[in-house]
RNA sequence: GGCGGCGUAGCCAAGUGGCUAAGGCAGUGGUCUGCAAAACCAUUAUUCAGCGGUUCGAAUCCGCUCGCCGCCUCCA
């Protein structure tokens, strides 16, 4: 609320309320949702490292003036047409590796608490009804516009809205319950009412559901800096006015994801899907690393070349992270602990500072330049290889981008692997090229060390 | 018009008053190698969009200018 950074102290010990607005499932998700997706799921992943309990919940709209016109469109039942979207959200969040939330409610299933909480803000002078549609009524609620410190009196009204066709009594008053219309009310998308027969809008649901799963105060309310303002403001407003009580005690909203410079949703036509990326042999931990590597305030300019250049980053770690499975162990290095605390410190301090995963990778990428010489002469023994192991282990249950799962050969695999190195030894080139061609073709790539050959896969597999 | 954000190397990106301007990618040179791939090592900004000011000292604070972007109440 103080645009500031601030130290955060939940209002409870060790418990933490968190709440991320979601999609609307009409389209698929985007990258710009995507990265929703991965801050949200970095916040909660890092919360829970430090020792919380989080309680998240996402919500999925479900039923808004872009679901029914979808639904329409396709010629669909709107339950069913939304439902696949949801479904494909929630495996791109199994794809980009984020944590399944406590829960994910759906905007249609709260309908009742949405004409509860209307009906309330009419009964304490918050909200009035006009021909059939509830609007909240602004100049009742002096706070607003706090969050997003927007001036009402400056802002140009009508600029994205057709202001025709509403029956608002002050223009800057925002929609509630809206009449259904004609077409609605054929396909039963309706809620009788006193006022008539109605459906909900896109504010009040927001509201319904985080308040109705996480109370009246939540801990941190997170979502992308486009929505600030009006979503978030006429959500703080409903859930204020309804409760007196601070509805969020942070907000944390995450940057834009720019394609050229330009925000990437379907009004500029420069929208790429994960599944896009997918189809073009790009992984979800090469899509989650790139929107995470970025620190959540700051914006994101997507180009496939900088997939691509995650993609030889991510080659580098899984190259350490391989040689330090599969290489068998040597003597025993004196330093190495102290580069594995710098580490973490480097690490935590950085994360502790607004998540700046910048610089917690860097100390990452020090670690591994320190780290890597030794362990090209051999120099690491058993249990510091696997306490370096556990460490990474640690950070990568906030960052879900390491590969360490073991080096467990397949039998035929590690088969393939020594009859290379025994015609190496022989130095029967043709029998060890042979040997690796197939390896290749099973997607195994043998990279040769001084210290023996390790292998890794090349075509991804989305193991954990 | 209002509010907010951004501009640091070829690209990405930290740093927001004072140690040599982190780190990554790409490049270049070298090491290793049967070949190959990969890896490893070294190296890469007298300068932070521009101009002016404050200060012993500015990428960092202030003012102006330029360029780009987001939001403005039913796109999420």
């Amino acid at each position: 609320m103080t645009k500031k950074k601030e130290v955060f102290k939940p209002r409870r010990e060790k418990e933490i309320t968190f709440y991320s607005c979601g999609p609307t499932a009409y389209e698929p998700a985007n990258l710009s949702m995507c990265r929703r997706f991965v801050v949200a799921d970095l916040i909660v992943r890092y919360l829970e490292m430090k020792g919380y309990n989080v309680s998240s919940y996402m919500n999925f709209t479900d039923l808004d003036d872009n679901t029914i016109a979808g639904a329409e469109e396709a010629g669909m039942d709107l339950t069913v047409f939304t439902e696949n979207y949801i479904q494909s959200f929630l495996s791109d969040k199994d794809t980009l590796g984020v944590k399944r939330a406590t829960g994910y409610p759906k905007a249609s299933e709260h309908v009742q608490d949405m004409i509860d909480i209307s009906h309330e803000l009419v009964h304490k002078g918050y909200a009035y009804e006009k021909h059939g549609s509830i609007y909240f009524n602004i100049a009742k609620f002096p706070n607003y516009g706090k969050l997003s410190g927007i001036d009402l009196s400056k802002i140009q009204l009508g600029k994205t809205v057709d202001l025709d066709n509403y029956e608002k009594d002050n223009p800057r008053d925002f929609t509630l319950l809206k009449r259904s219309t004609l077409s609605e009310l054929k396909k039963g998308i309706f809620f009788e009412t006193e006022w008539g027969n109605v459906r909900p809008s896109w504010h009040i649901e927001c509201s319904a559901m985080s308040t109705g799963y996480l109370g009246e105060t939540l801990d941190i309310h997170t979502s992308s800096r486009d929505l600030m303002f009006p979503h978030h403001e006429n959500e703080i407003a409903i859930a204020e006015a309804l409760t007196g009580k601070q509805l969020a005690k942070y907000w944390l909203h995450s940057e834009l994801l720019l394609v050229d410079g330009k925000k990437m949703s379907s009004d500029n036509n420069n929208v790429v899907t994960l599944k896009d990326l997918l189809a073009m042999g790009f992984t979800g931990r090469e899509v989650r690393f790139l929107l995470l590597s970025v620190q959540y305030r700051k914006p994101i300019n997507f180009s496939i070349k900088r997939l691509e250049n995650v993609r030889t980053a991510l080659r580098r770690l899984d190259e350490f992270t391989s040689k330090l499975l599969c290489l068998p162990p040597g003597r025993p290095h004196p330093e190495v602990t102290a580069y594995v605390s710098a580490m973490e410190e480097q690490f935590f301090t950085a994360m502790d500072d607004d998540l700046n995963v910048s610089v917690a990778m860097a100390a990452i990428y020090n670690f591994i330049k320190k780290t890597n010489p030794i362990l090209q002469v051999n120099h690491l023994d058993r249990d510091q290889k696997d306490y370096i192991l556990e460490k990474l282990n640690q950070l990568n249950q906030v960052l879900k981008i390491f590969k360490l799962q073991g080096c467990p050969l397949e039998p035929e695999i590690d088969a393939l692997i020594q009859l290379r190195e025994k015609a190496r030894v022989e130095k029967d080139w043709q029998t060890a090229d042979s040997a690796r061609n197939e390896l290749a073709e099973r997607g195994i790539a043998v990279i040769d060390t001084a210290n023996g050959p390790i292998w890794k896969r090349v075509v991804e597999t989305e193991e954990d």
